[in-house]
DNA sequence: TCTGGGGTCCTAGGACCC
DNA sequence: TCTGGGGTCCTAGGACCC
């Protein structure tokens, strides 16, 4: 409450970073909201929710003001509606907030090569040879919200520790507008004192898991036997507790992980029951993430389809090619056989494809040995591309996607 | 109030190979 | 004649994060 009303910021003094901890956690307060307020300042003073106004749509972001009569992220946006009636209700622009984020890190990057971006509004840097330079972990700290307040009128908590899940606690705990430093030797009495819930990666069904047997906090996941605690939560889950609850952390501070998977998918404004309109906005769902492959010059190995009915149930189906692709059509088939294949008949609220098994297409065989059919696709792909990058995605649509929408446009 | 969309990682069973 | 055990890949489902 207070911190929510600025009274009493969380911010250690820099003063306090006895030179133990060198990772630095860097997380943007409601970073859509205010990015939005940059561009909307009358709106500063109002209760502000980011979100699509659909009826099957949820709060992406509020700011604290709108987070103060209950609205969160994920909630129904109804529901946002009803508790904060007054919120001004703003439409996601994801190429604004890439762009912010962008000039976040580039600023994060002076500071240290050693930056490893999460998501949008979050990363961690590792300042260890940065002290030369900059000061303490805690100076950095000060000047890097500083920089970003004054250069890009956004604010940031930042959370400073020895290890990066510690740091990303420290950063969460300070929230909005902190700083705080948990020294080596402060560490584990930071984490002793925690319900295990808060440690990233422990959610609803995790935590439940262990309070069947009574546990609840960190000191107590600390104080069982690792056999014991593997037979609550399984052995991989066992261990990153077990490391956790010791304040120990291996991987250190990575600048650049390749992606795994790319995918797309939607929850549709109706349930559909016809297998041929699903069937076409699958087709069309294949379009995008087949072009981030080729723009980023992978190949897809599995191609996943999910489907999710009325009542929640979701399902899922895989596919494993031969070979390895980027041709859209390849993968549309792909997609379309995998629905096919799954005898699904039942109203449908959610239609999605997913790529993983991600290659290099430099690592890959050359492929201009290849003959027939597949050939023309990917000649068409090229075209494609280039009229997309040229005049929008709308602008290039699928034969059976568009029957589809006009079918159901009639 | 009625549940988004982008992801990552883990588990478990079965196939298949050595 | 019956049977071990480990490794890897595939598939389906689910937990979790922002």
């Amino acid at each position: 409450m207070s911190a929510q009303d600025g009274s009493h910021r969380r911010v250690t003094p820099a003063e306090h970073d006895d030179g133990t901890a060198h990772i630095l956690h860097v997380d943007m307060d409601a970073f859509f909201a205010s990015v939005e307020l940059l561009d909307h300042p009358e709106l500063r003073d109002r209760p502000v929710i980011v979100a699509h106004d659909a009826p099957r749509s949820v709060v992406t972001t509020a700011n604290y003001r709108a987070r103060r009569f209950g609205v969160r992220s994920a909630m129904p946006v109804a529901m946002a509606k009803r508790m904060c009636p007054g919120a001004a209700l703003l439409p996601p622009r994801h190429g604004l907030y890439r762009a912010a984020s962008a000039r976040v890190m580039h600023i994060l990057a002076e500071f240290s090569p050693l930056v490893e971006q999460v998501s949008v509004d979050e990363a961690w840097i590792d300042v260890s040879g940065a002290h030369g330079l900059f000061g303490s972990s805690g100076a950095i700290a000060e000047r890097i919200r500083e920089r970003l307040r004054a250069e890009l009128g956004l604010i940031a908590s930042v959370g400073v520790a020895p290890v990066k899940f510690a740091a990303k606690l420290a950063s969460g705990m300070c929230k909005p507008d902190g700083l705080l430093i948990v020294n080596r030797s402060e560490l584990q009495g930071f984490l002793d004192a925690l319900p295990v819930g808060a440690l990233s990666g422990v959610g609803e069904h995790t935590r439940d898991r262990l309070s069947r047997y009574g546990v609840s906090t960190v000191r107590q996941v600390r104080e069982l036997r690792y056999p014991r605690l593997v037979r609550m939560v399984g052995e991989a889950m066992a261990r990153m507790l077990s490391e956790r609850a010791r304040g120990r952390q291996t991987d250190g501070v990575t600048p650049v992980r390749a992606e795994r998977s790319i995918g797309r998918e939607v929850t549709l404004p109706e349930d559909l029951s016809d297998s041929r309109e699903i069937l076409a906005t699958l087709s069309a769902l294949v379009e995008g993430p087949s072009r981030t492959l080729r723009a980023q010059k992978l190949l897809a190995r599995t191609v996943t389809l999910k489907l999710r009915d009325a009542d929640f149930q979701t399902i899922s189906r895989s596919h494993a090619l031969s070979v390895p692709t980027d041709t859209t059509q390849v993968l549309v088939e792909a997609a379309r056989d995998l629905f096919i294949g799954c005898g699904w008949d039942r109203p449908t609220r959610l239609v999605g494809v997913r790529f993983t098994g991600l290659v290099s297409a430099e690592d890959a065989p050359a492929r201009d040995v290849l003959w027939g059919e597949e050939d023309r696709w990917r000649a068409a792909d090229v075209a494609s591309d280039e009229i997309t990058q040229r005049f929008g995605t709308e602008s290039m649509v699928r034969a059976t996607a568009l029957r589809a929408s006009r079918r159901r446009s009639r």
